[in-house]
DNA sequence: CATATCTCAGATCTACTGATATCC
DNA sequence: CGGATATCAGTACATCTGAGATAT
């Protein structure tokens, strides 16, 4: 039965998990990618695009159109780097952070959508089972 | 934290899953829609177009590609229905069945692969948890 | 020279949208 | 006529590949 298939199940949750981070961030003039280059800015601090990648998991070349997006709207600075000048130094601004807390709490509300039928438990349950399935494929990465 | 957030979890945990079923159906020169169309014709029998994409879920348009692709390996037949005439009746055949047996070895190879750090329990929990889900989203339908 | 960085163009996969022709 | 069916073309999203230009 299809439907018993973790591959199968693991694939629908998360179209479905994807589509409402899609609504979800749309709704706000965001995608996915804005919200994870923010965050791993706004943790980490400042970096390089390649580093930037690194952190947030986004391939070099989509970063490029990403952070084009968002210092266009303000939340980003590109300032070329002095130390060494293959590289950009990137950084989050003052509305960058507001432009993130906004996204923080759309993407808290798709979590409670996404998880509504879980009790408490089972939630801790299952973001742990996926985190190991996770480390072991993503491996150390 | 990025890594902490249910929706970033699945849909990763979903890419590799994803990845593995491409590569290993991809091994034997298919992909996952024909997996999925082969075996709701292998369970409930010939079906319309209309019915079959409402069985293995795949979108109407999607599945003409995907019956060509099957109508040329000779795993599928396509003959117009000679009670309604604006259908197709697709019938799985005994070379389907076969290419159907081998495709359920691979897709059987990728669970393991991809389970591989769970314990049998936890293989039942993680599905357990990911049916609550789906069905909750995917609702009645 | 090899390597790292940034950029752009393109291809992939699944899924969906819209339009059309046909038939019930 | 409204609705279902099959087909085709095109779009969207996240991801990745390959190529280039430039700098270390």
């Amino acid at each position: 039965m299809l439907t018993g298939l973790p591959s199968w199940l693991l694939t629908q949750t998360a179209q479905h998990a994807h589509r409402l981070v899609t609504e979800g961030l749309g709704a706000v003039g965001a995608r996915g990618y804005h919200y994870r280059a923010l965050t791993a800015l706004d943790q980490d601090g400042p970096a390089s695009q390649a580093d930037l990648g690194r952190r947030s998991a986004i391939h070099l070349s989509d970063l490029v159109a990403t952070l084009n997006e968002l210092a266009e709207g303000g939340y980003v600075e590109r300032a070329p780097d002095p130390a060494d000048r293959r590289r950009n130094v990137i950084t989050i601004t003052a509305a960058g952070r507001r432009h993130l807390r906004r996204l923080e709490k759309q993407i808290g509300r798709i979590q409670d959508e996404l998880l509504a039928p879980l009790s408490f438990e089972e939630r801790a349950q299952l973001t742990g089972l996926l985190r190991k399935l996770l480390e072991h494929h993503g491996g150390p990465q």
